[in-house]
Parts: structure tokens; C-alpha cells; sequence
RNA sequence: GCCCGGAUGGUGAAAUCGGCAGACACAGCGGACUUAAAAUCCGCAGACCCUUAUCAGGUCGUGGGGGUUCAAGUCCCCCUCCGGGCACCA
């Protein structure tokens, strides 16, 4: 061999050894792809405890975006590092498949939206695999296949039965363009998102409910148990369900049989009622607008100024206006005639839709009367301070009751229980609990969605509408269905589809052209994934038991309420269909932050989009996700910064140095004894410890991976730092091959792909991420010598170096024997001397 | 208005129980290697002051103000700003 070739083939010799995620990456993506095992949970009898790892199932849009990298690569460690842990794991992937967007694609480039959605489905699930995430595809749930929206059907039907679905007349948003019902999202600006000058409509159309209030109080009850979740996301959510204590009290009206029923839940304030106001939509409301054109002419637009102020979400800051009606309400405690008044900031949808005007002891209604010169009059007085009597006085806890006739003198709090009660002993009310949580209407006019398995039979049941049989689901959603058109509702047009057979007398009939919310799939899809074949039921009750609840969800706080609360809502239905044992779904939540550049969410306006597929290019799919764990602990917002990826890449290229450096030396298997150790080899060690110890820490607790991550980094600079010592031979192979083992190990949740071809590479025995996760040898952890900061007058002198573990005595010593310190309080008298053992010594002196 | 987060170097952040503020990175600067560059490796690095400079030394410093303590990013009180949620809910 020439001299001239030899260093040519080195070279591609060191080619070859060089960290390539380009070339690691797709060979192990296709060698996990070939086994279905791999991620596949086991039976129930595999004798391990079992651990639920879920992550929020995304809409498939077509492409993954930077929050759901962040999202999948928590929860893909997590699962990694349970499996390690030795646990049964269920971490499966599915699609929020239903929705809007596919009908707009369908419009806009003329495909289906079967076909689009499932492109998408299809394109993405690529670039989960390019991910390297470690999920059972064999559970994957689709929500807009039939398999799977056949059980929303048939937990419709459920519901149907148990009166927990039902028809109502309720307001939704009409489009007189479009001839349809437009969703929340749809409605810009107060006009519709297709005809930007066409004013959006409030309309009352019947539409479908699930009646969740029945479940408020357990909805409610439930938060305190879930130990498990932020406490933020139950705050949002006890808001939501928004229990408040009152009463009702009946106000008769006078001169006629009517009366007006008003909440209130300061009943104790009401000797100081000086009027009733009701809002626009209130029932009395109506009547008395029928017997006078003027006064209906002033109602109806108290109701078009709410009903504007709704649309642009302004409600809270409505100017207050209001109308007498020239009626009078009699005051069931003290006789007392009140006028009736209609006002535009009481909504009809809350309470009775009625309210008695306190203006002394409510500032709403102190503002009202002080605006149209009602009457206040003041019933309660502050205990605490009764210099205090600006008005409106709102406290209750420390108050008593003044010119309240019998109750003059009570306390606020005991009087409110007391007056409900004799309400309702005299028959003119009644203590009562109301909510601001409402029934879920999942009525949408629309076409990609679950057709709701109802229909209308005008032969033998004109007014009510008829359950279709079990037998006959799933009822399909057509798929020849010309999207383009925008007139009216998208089923209403397919004959085929409306034309049905009446399940009661077998005449004609009509189908129900609503579908359902896509919040019904999201609200019970992780039950399907643990049972996803099912053919002849939602899941079998004996895998869901198994699995549930979900030990750990992971999502986005954006769904804190809506799915969140649908999801718990569920549970408790199932479970009283005898379905699960179950009382919610999750024993603990995770909402991770937002990713954003420059400052802001990532968005296609701003154009500030990162590609994650760019990512995955330029620097591979375990720097990308390592980044995205590194860069902000998991709750807290993340800046993505691509120099930091190219840094993590740096860091795994060293890593990839390293090990396969040193990998040959890895397969000697004797266990190091520390006695026997160099001091290179036992810094190594130790240092391995420390960070065994720090990692399986930060897993069970706080789920700091930014500091997980970086102790791997402090790890490898301490390899490195020893890297002449170990070519020297000074440190044995054992504590080398200990060392890289550990290292591995411990990097297999956060960069998949490299540790599963280091721990080829280094000869090791089966799949990485089923090997046992390492445990601290806290005897190899311990350091021999801390260095204790010594603080004069609590600013720092020196630090001085003692044995780990010294007494007191020990290191004061240490510490008053220090040249610096003596130096320092020279001349002064050491007044007092703190030591705290392992960490600091504080000498005050004077 | 109410509730919940947050504010620490040029940047992302760390400090888990009141005990060395700035770990680990990014960007930067200097050096080694190279014909050169890239890559890699080594080193420096909160601000200010004193000192010709070095060595060393000093002062200040975790949004602002007060307090508790031998000791405060951390605890208490008040305030400012930023983000999120709720909001005439009677």
C-alpha cells in the first residue's frame, strides 16, 4: 500500500464514524416500523403495573406543527422511560378527524374531504414515524371512520334514552347568504366569514343537547380530587361550571295572576329591593310588550343592543339602559310595590331571567338607579366599621341586617339560609343552587361530521322525533356529496340520505340532516384505544378497566374547559351505563406552554412557521425533539431558536464521539468496584450516579427535562474532561463500560435513534428502551469532599474544602483557620458563628 | 374588575427545603489545528470601580419600593409591566 493512499482511507474511515442522523435515523425507523411488537402494550396478565401515556390526538390538518413536536416528545419520553421502568405501557396515537377545515379544503381544492382528511392522516402519520415516536399503531382510532363514529351513535342513542339528549329552541348563528348555520369560529366581526358584508343573524333554530348539568355538581366535586391536575386548569374549570347559591322568590305582579320569579343570592338584602328588572327575552317581558306598541318598540331594541353587544363579545362593558313598564311587583316580605323595569344587561339565558334591584348593596344596580334615579335604600350595616357607609356596601360575612322587619339585626350570612327557608315555608320561593355551566348543544349544521341517528315521522310521530334502531348503525355519512354548493343544510340536499324508513310504522321518513359536535369525538376516543377493533361495542369493559384511568395526559392548556370538561362528562355517563368503573378519565393532566419565535405564536400570518420537517433535515429528528426539551422546562412558553438545535446536534455528534470511541471497551461485564478505581475512574462514576439520580428525580417529579438534559451534558463533559485518562488506560474498562452503558440508558427517552444505535454499537443486549432504567448507587454518587462557602457579616470570603459529611465543630475550624477569613475579621470580635452543615458557614463579627 | 402565571447576563435558562446568583446551552471574543476555511478542540465571559497592566482587591446586581432574617431570586406587605383565563352570571 502506497504512502499516498493510506491517509485517503482514514479519512473516509472518520467519514464513516461521524454522527450522521441523516443515515441513523431512517435505518432505525424502518427496523421499528418492521416490528409491531415494539410498542404494542401487553396483556393484562404480563404481570408489570400498567401506565396510560396519552397525548392529545391532533386534527389532521397535513402537517405536524412545532406545539405538537413539543407535545409528542414529552410524551414520548415519558412513555420511553416507563418502559424502562419496567411498567405495561399503553401510549397509542389517534385523529380528531371530523371538521370544519375539510369542508373548506373540499371547497377550495375540490377533493372530498374523506379523501383529504385521510391524505392528511396518512401524510402526517410519516412524520410521526420520522419522529421516531413510540406509538401502538395498531390502536389508532380515526374518528371519521365509520367503526369508530358508529359508537358516537350508539352513545347517542344511549343518551336518547336515558333523557340525557334532547330537542331544544336555542340561538345560533345564521348567515341569510349562506342559508346555514355558521359555528363561533365562522362568525367574523359580526359577519360571516364568506360574505364579509352580510350581517350575522341570531336565529332560534331546535337543536340537540346533552343534558351535562345534570352532572354540574359532580363535575364540580370532582375537581378537588384531581390532586393530579394544574390547579389553574381546575380554576377555569370551577369558573366554567360557575355554582352559585341562592334563592328563587316569587314576585307576584300586581293587577294581574302574573309573577316574576327572580334569583338572587343576597335574599338577606331584599327590604332593600326598589324594583324587579327582567331582560328583554323574559316571558313577562313579552306579554306586557304585547299590550303596548311603545314599550315593545323600547324592549325590542334593549334586546338588539344585547344581542350586538354579544356578538362582539362586549357584553361585560354594555351600556346599561333600561325601560319602565308602567307594572308593579309586590315584594312577597314586605308588601312593598316595586315597579317593574326591563334593562338590557339582564340576560335571559341566567337565573330566571329576572333579578329584584338591590342598588344600595349591588353596584350593578347601584349604577342603574343612579343613571334612571330609583330609589336606594340601605338593609344591612357593616359590623366591622361603620364609618363605611358609602353605598353600594356589597360585603355580607361580617354585616347585619338593618329595617328588615323580623330580621333586623341578624347576620347576613345565617339571614340568607333563614329568609330562603321561610320562603319557601310560606310558598313564595325556595333556597336553589343554579349554574352557569349549560347543556352542551352539539347540533351543526354541517356535513363532515356524525350524522345524529334521529329521525322524524310525520305519520305516527309528528311532534316527536324517533331513535333509529341499534341494528341499524352505523348510520353512514354519504361520501357522494357535492360540497360546493353552500345553500342550506350540506344532508338536507342528499335525497338518498334524508329518505328513511320511519323505525316505528315503517313508513317514510325523515333522517336528521344535524351532525354532531366534533367535541363528541375527542370525548371518549382514548376508551376505543384500548379496545380499537371492536366490532361489536365502544370497547370492552374489562380492557377499559384495565387501562383507566389514564395515568398521564398530556395536551395543551387551550383545551382546558371544552374538551376537557366533555371528556370528564362522558366518563361519568359511561360509568353509569355500566360501562367503567371509572369516575374521570385522568389522574393527572399536563398542559404544556406554547411554542413561539420572535416572541409570538407561531402563525402563517406572522410568518414566523418553523418546519419541524426542516428541522428534522438539517439536524435529525432527536436534536429537533431534544431541543424542544431543552429549551424551556415543559409548562413554560418555548422560544424556538435554531441555533440551539444545531447546539443540541453538536452535543449528540460528541456523544456519538464518544461512545464509539470507547464502545469495544463496553463489552467487558464485570461490575466496578470502587475501591479498585482510579480517581478518573471514580469522578466518572460518580458523576454517573449523580446524574442517574437527578434524572429519575426530575421523571417523578417536575418533569424539568431542560435540567435532565443538561445534567447529560455536564456527564459528557466530564467524559470528556477524563478522555486523556482513559486513553492512558487509568481508568478500567468496567467503570468505562458502566459509564457509556449509563450514559445511553439515560439519553434513550430524550434522542431514541442515537441511544438505539449506540446501544448497537457498543454490543448491547436487546432493545435499549426495554432495558432496565438505571438505578443510583448513592454509595458511588457521594462526593468525599464538599467545598463549604464561608460568608463574613453574610457576604463571601472563601470557600474552604472539608470531608463530605464533617460536624459542625469540624467545619468551623475549616473555616476560621482560613487565611482570607482570619484576613477579614482581623480585629473584630466574631459575635456569633452559623454553620450550616454541607452548605455555608457565616461568621458575624463586629 | 376578579382569578392564575411570569419578569434573573447579549439570548434561552439554572438555583427542587431561606444558604456561593447566573449551572447547562446559544450568540460573542481569544487561542490551537489548517496553505486557508469549515468542522473540531482548549480558554474567556453579569455590570461597574481601583490598578499603566498583571496579580489581586472593591462596589453594585434577580421588574420597583419597604419589611422579616446571621443570610432573601426564594418568605411577608405595597406597586409597575407582560401573558393567559373569566367577566354586568344577579
Amino acid at each position: 500500500m502506497s504512502g499516498i493512499e493510506k491517509p485517503a482511507i482514514e479519512k473516509i474511515e472518520s467519514e464513516k464514524q461521524r454522527y450522521s442522523p441523516s443515515e441513523i435515523e431512517p435505518k432505525w425507523q424502518t427496523r421499528w416500523d418492521a416490528d409491531a411488537s415494539l410498542y404494542a402494550a401487553e396483556g393484562h396478565d404480563s404481570g408489570k403495573p400498567k401506565y396510560y401515556c396519552l397525548e392529545m390526538l391532533p386534527y389532521p390538518s397535513g402537517a405536524l406543527h412545532m406545539g405538537h413536536v413539543r407535545n409528542y416528545a414529552i410524551g414520548d419520553a415519558l412513555a420511553r422511560h416507563m418502559w424502562m421502568r419496567g411498567f405495561n405501557v399503553l401510549h397509542p396515537m389517534g385523529w380528531d378527524a371530523f371538521g370544519l377545515p375539510a369542508e373548506n379544503a373540499a371547497l377550495k381544492n375540490k377533493v372530498p374531504p374523506r379523501q383529504w382528511t385521510l391524505a392528511n392522516v396518512a401524510a402526517m402519520k410519516v412524520q410521526m414515524r420520522r419522529m421516531g415516536l413510540s406509538y401502538d399503531w395498531s390502536t389508532e382510532v380515526t374518528t371519521c371512520l365509520p367503526d369508530y363514529y358508529r359508537w358516537n351513535q350508539w352513545f347517542f342513542l344511549k343518551m336518547f334514552e336515558k333523557g340525557l339528549a334532547y330537542r331544544k329552541k336555542s340561538k345560533v348563528n345564521w348567515c341569510p347568504e349562506c342559508q346555514t348555520v355558521l359555528a363561533n369560529e365562522q362568525v367574523v366581526g359580526g359577519c360571516c366569514w364568506r360574505h364579509e358584508d352580510t350581517v350575522v343573524e341570531q336565529r332560534d333554530l331546535t337543536q340537540w343537547f346533552f343534558r351535562i348539568t345534570r352532572y354540574a355538581d359532580e363535575l364540580l366535586q370532582g375537581l378537588d380530587k384531581l390532586e393530579g391536575w394544574p390547579e389553574k386548569v381546575r380554576t377555569m374549570q370551577r369558573n366554567w361550571i360557575g355554582r352559585s347559591e341562592g334563592a328563587l322568590v316569587d314576585f307576584s305582579v300586581a293587577g294581574s295572576d302574573a309573577k316574576v320569579t327572580v334569583f338572587t343570592t343576597r335574599v338577606d338584602t331584599i327590604f332593600g329591593a326598589t324594583s324587579v328588572q327582567l331582560a328583554p327575552e323574559h316571558a313577562v317581558s313579552k306579554a306586557f310588550a304585547l299590550e303596548d306598541d311603545a314599550l315593545r318598540i323600547q324592549i325590542e331594541e334593549l334586546l338588539e343592543q344585547q344581542k350586538k353587544a354579544r356578538e362582539t363579545d362586549a357584553l361585560g362593558a354594555i351600556e346599561k339602559h333600561g325601560v319602565f313598564t308602567g307594572r308593579y311587583a309586590i315584594n312577597p316580605f314586605n308588601g312593598e310595590r316595586v315597579p317593574i323595569w326591563v334593562a338590557n344587561y339582564i340576560l335571559a339565558d341566567y337565573g330566571t331571567g329576572a333579578i329584584m334591584s338591590v342598588p344600595a348593596h349591588d353596584e350593578r344596580d347601584f349604577e342603574f338607579a343612579q343613571k334612571y334615579a330609583l330609589p336606594m335604600r340601605r338593609v344591612i350595616a357593616p359590623n366591622v366599621d361603620t364609618n363605611d357607609l358609602a353605598l353600594p356596601y356589597t360585603g355580607e360575612d361580617e354585616a347585619v341586617l338593618i329595617d328588615s322587619g323580623e330580621w333586623t339585626g341578624e347576620n347576613c350570612l345565617e339571614a340568607q339560609e333563614k329568609m330562603a327557608a321561610f320562603a319557601k315555608s310560606k310558598g313564595f320561593g325556595t333556597p336553589t343552587v343554579t349554574y352557569r355551566l349549560k347543556d352542551w348543544g352539539v347540533s351543526r349544521q354541517r356535513y363532515w361530521g356524525t350524522p345524529i341517528p334521529m329521525v322524524y315521522c310525520d305519520t305516527c310521530s309528528p311532534d316527536e322525533p324517533l331513535p333509529v334502531s341499534e341494528s341499524e348503525l352505523p348510520i353512514l355519512l354519504p361520501e357522494q356529496i357535492d360540497i360546493t354548493q353552500t345553500n342550506g343544510s350540506p344532508l338536507g340536499r342528499v335525497a338518498e340520505f334524508v329518505n328513511a324508513k320511519c323505525p316505528r310504522c315503517g313508513g317514510a321518513a325523515r333522517r336528521e340532516t344535524d351532525t354532531m359536535d366534533t367535541f363528541v369525538d375527542s370525548s371518549w376516543y382514548f376508551y376505543r384505544y384500548t379496545d380499537a377493533k371492536n366490532s361489536t361495542a365502544p370497547f370492552d369493559s374489562d380492557k377499559a378497566n384495565y387501562w383507566f384511568p389514564i395515568d398521564q395526559y398530556i395536551g395543551g392548556v387551550e383545551h382546558a374547559i371544552l374538551h376537557l370538561i366533555y371528556s370528564r362528562f362522558w366518563t361519568k355517563v359511561m360509568r353509569d351505563l355500566g360501562l367503567i368503573n371509572n369516575d374521570e378519565p385522568a389522574e393527572r393532566l399536563f398542559t404544556q406552554g406554547m411554542v413561539i419565535k420572535d416572541g409570538a405564536k407561531m402563525s402563517k400570518s406572522k410568518g414566523n412557521v418553523v418546519s419541524p420537517d426542516l428541522m428534522i433535515e438539517r439536524y435529525g429528528a432527536d436534536a429537533t425533539r431534544m431541543y424542544a426539551l431543552f429549551a424551556a422546562p415543559p409548562d413554560r412558553d418555548l422560544e424556538w431558536q435554531e441555533e440551539g438545535v444545531a447546539g443540541i446536534s453538536r452535543f449528540l455528534s460528541r456523544v456519538h464521539r464518544l461512545v464509539t470511541k470507547y464502545a469495544a471497551t463496553c463489552a467487558t461485564p464485570n461490575a466496578p468496584s470502587e475501591s479498585s478505581e482510579t480517581s478518573a475512574g471514580q469522578a466518572l462514576l460518580r458523576r454517573l450516579h449523580q446524574t442517574i439520580a437527578k434524572i429519575t428525580h426530575d421523571f417523578d417529579g417536575r418533569w424539568h427535562f431542560n435540567t435532565s438534559i443538561s445534567s447529560i451534558m455536564i456527564l459528557v463533559n466530564e467524559i470528556t474532561a477524563n478522555e486523556s485518562a482513559m486513553d492512558a488506560g487509568e481508568v478500567s474498562p468496567s467503570a468505562m463500560a458502566e459509564v457509556l452503558r449509563g450514559l445511553t440508558l439515560l439519553l434513550a427517552p430524550f434522542a431514541p435513534f442515537l441511544a438505539a444505535e449506540l446501544w448497537e454499537t457498543m454490543g448491547g443486549n436487546g432493545v435499549v428502551f426495554r432495558t432496565q432504567w438505571p438505578i443510583a448507587n448513592e454509595d458511588l454518587a457521594r462526593e468525599d469532599e464538599v467545598e463549604i462557602p464561608v460568608q463574613v457579616n453574610g457576604k463571601l470570603v472563601n470557600v474552604v474544602k472539608v470531608p463530605a459529611e464533617s460536624d459542625e465543630a469540624t467545619v468551623k475550624s475549616a473555616a476560621l483557620a482560613d487565611a482570607k477569613v482570619i484576613a477579614r475579621i482581623e480585629g473584630k470580635t466574631v459575635v456569633k458563628v452559623i454553620v450550616v452543615p454541607g452548605k455555608l458557614v457565616n461568621l458575624v463579627v463586629k
